[in-house]
Formats: C-alpha cells, structure tokens, sequence
DNA sequence: TGTACATCAGTGAACGCGCGTTCACTGATGTAC
DNA sequence: TGTACATCAGTGAACGCGCGTTCACTGATGTAC
C-alpha cells in the first residue's frame, strides 16, 4: 500500500509507463492467451486510461509486437546461456540449445504462440526479425561449429534443416502439454540427445581435415 | 445462372445447408485463415440470413469444429491412401504417410492450422478426437508393423515420439512456407527418408523373431 | 384425391456487447531569462 | 530564485463498428384421415 501510494505520487508521468504496460500484456497473454487479450484489460491492470497506450504504441498490433520481441530477446538470451555452459560446437552444447527451445515453449506456451503467431502472420517486423535472426544465429553456430565450417554455408543449412524440425515439433507438442500428458510419457532429454546423435554425422567425419 | 435459378427454386428448403454451410466456411477459412472468418460472411456465401445457421450449429465453435472434422476427414483419407500405395509397416510407407501430412499442411495451412487449433484449445471435441484417432492410427499401425509389434505398445510409442515431432515441424514449417523461401530450399522427399531411416531402428533388428 | 394441421427450415430486423481508437482536455514537468 | 511558457503524458468520455445471437415471423413440406 505505500509503494502504491509512491507509486502513485509520481504516478501521473512515471516515464515507464511503455514498459509498464508490455509487462501486463505480458502477464494477460501468458495467462489468456493472445486472443483472450484486449488493450481495455492491459490499461486496467497497468492502471491508466484506456487511451494512455497511443501515447507509447500505435496500435494493439504495435504493443503485441513489443510482447513478442521483449519474449524472443528472453528466449534468444536463455540459448546463448545454455549454448555458454558446454564447449563450443559439440553434442552438448547443441543439445543443450535444442532442450532450451522446447522448455521455453513449455514454460510460455502463450507468448511463444505469439511470438511463432507474430513472426508468421504479421508482416515484416523489423525489430522482431532482427531479435530473431540472433537467437536462432546461436543454434546456426553451434551447428556450424560442430562441422568445422567457418560460415553458414549449405552443408550448415541443410543439417539445421534436419535438427530443426524435431526442436519445432516438439515445442508444439511441450506447448500443449503433450508431451507429458502422453500414455508413455516422453523424456525430453533423451530424446533430443538421440535424435541430434542420429541425425548429425559423426563429429570426427564431420569436422574438415 | 441457369443453375442458380434451379437452385433458387428450391432453395426455400434446399436440405443440405448444413453442408453448403460448412463448405462456405471452409472456403472462407482456406483464404482468410480462421480470424478471418466469420458467421455473416458464410451466410453470405452460402445466400442465407444470418439466423440460418442456427438450425443447423448451435454457435459459431461448433460451425467451425465442423469445418475442422470435415479437414481431418481428408487428412486421414489421404493418409490412409498413401499408405496402401506400398507394403505394409515399411520404410516407404512410413515415409509416405509422413509426407502426405506435410502435404496437407502446405496445401491447406489454414485448415491445418484449424484442425490443430480446434483439437489443442477448445476442450474435447469428441468427434474431432475420434476422427483424429482414426488419422494418427494409420502412423501408428504403420510403425507397429515395420516394428513387429502386435499392439501399440510403449516400444512403438517411444518411436513415434522420435518420428512424430519431425513431421509436425515440417508441417508448421511447409505451412508457413519456411521450406521453399528458404535461402537453401529443402527436399522434402529427402529430408523425410533421411531422417526416418536414421530415426527409426534398421528392420531386420526392428522385427522380432 | 383433397383438406387440415403440425412441423420444419428459412427470413429479416434488431439486440447488446466489447472492442480499438479518437477527441478535446488538463495536470505535471522542463527550460529560458 | 522566481516567473512565463512550451511541451509532454496522462484523463475520461464518446465513437462507430462488426460481430454472434435471438426473436417473432412465414413460406414450404409431410402426414393423417
């Protein structure tokens, strides 16, 4: 109750009000999902008039972009870490990459609907596909890594190709809790582990003389 | 226009809008995706009031859970054909029918992405799941026989949930177009064959004595 | 075969709803002299 | 340090919109005698 008088004493400009209302259409859409979100619900629980948004976003559109761009800067942050706690290039570090994907679904399958959502359908948002190209950069380089290549080249593309999918499909099924709701339950590790041994070649065929 | 006039004359009570109904959806749905749709503009399409409808779908969800039943129908049939083309529980027709669902979600992204919404997020739909069961059995069935299992069992699960995730991201990706508008464009044939033949074990250690 | 009546499958107008967005406004803040 | 003024970041009320759905109705069809 103090803080929220503090809060309000300087209410009127408090200066973050953009944040404070990506934060709460955050909150909603993990709750709600995106289509359970309306602009009304984000003012009320940030609240602020329903108009004070337009000072700070264009349009609903725009505040569900900065959702989803704040939610992939988190989800790219969270692979450069687990790719950072194995050496380079290997098994383990691709690994780890993979199961970080999957988990972020799991963990907020809302906001990671919105994001696949925002990155599919909305057009070209360049802030997003800039985020975006550096999160997925880390599995390209880890990749890229394992097979001694210096650049992303063919040979990288086409074996991310082969890995990706796996990672996606399993997000979608992690996202609707399918994986754990499933007859014979699924261990996510162990998985991924077999399906990058099987479908990465061998690192010593792999890595150029 | 002859026709119409046909149609127009016994139109009052034509019998089958219930299906005209759900073919008007189901086209606006293929264009507009399924946000894009709504109850007035099937009307529309299928030449009818707004309150026309309710006679035959008690809202709008189950107008369009209708549409979602009507698309798994055809998955399921494709599959089912696509399978017969070759021996039974082999490499071929397990690839074949992993193809034919990625086919479907290219060739139908938005019904696709209909069916998968309907099924994930709008409670059980005892049709739509029925239907569905009918659909995934023809996978099941197909690597319970390459494995020389009678049942589907845990083993037979197990290989589904390396095999299953891979076709499901293809899917999402092919309906999104992410294959083809690839810098380095995807072979779907090839990816699918070579990852099932790595995914799944070699048959003659597959099928037991 | 003709008539009376029940039922079925549509019509057309209207509804309330919540939404995204806009408007004219006002209170708070920053700046120049 | 104090005052005048411009600008910024909110308010609160209102808007038009299209939607899903409901209502009382009516025309067409099927059935019993």
């Amino acid at each position: 109750m103090a803080k929220d008088q503090i809060r309000k004493k300087t209410a009127y400009h408090h200066g973050d009000l953009r944040d404070q209302l990506v934060a709460a259409a955050s909150n909603l859409i993990d709750k709600h999902g995106h289509d359970g979100f309306s602009m009304s619900d984000a003012c009320r629980l940030a609240g602020v008039s329903t108009a004070a948004p337009y000072r700070h976003f264009a349009s609903r559109q725009a505040l569900l972009a900065a959702v989803a761009e704040q939610g992939l800067q988190r989800l790219g942050e969270a692979m450069e870490r687990a790719a950072s706690k194995h050496p380079r290039g290997t098994l383990d570090s691709i690994a780890a990459v993979m199961r970080t994907f999957v988990d972020f679904a799991r963990r907020e399958p809302n906001i990671f609907r919105l994001i696949y959502n925002t990155m599919t359908h909305s057009g070209r948002i360049r802030e997003l596909e800039t985020i975006g190209k550096a999160s997925y950069g880390v599995h390209l380089r880890e990749v890229a890594l394992y097979l001694g290549e210096q650049e992303v080249n063919d040979r990288v593309v086409r074996t991310i190709f082969r890995l990706w999918p796996h990672v996606l499909g399993l997000s979608f099924l992690a996202m609707d809790s399918k994986l754990e709701d499933a007859e014979f339950p699924v261990d996510l590790d162990e998985t991924i582990r077999f399906v990058a041994e099987r479908l990465l070649p061998p690192r010593e065929a792999a890595q150029k003389p």
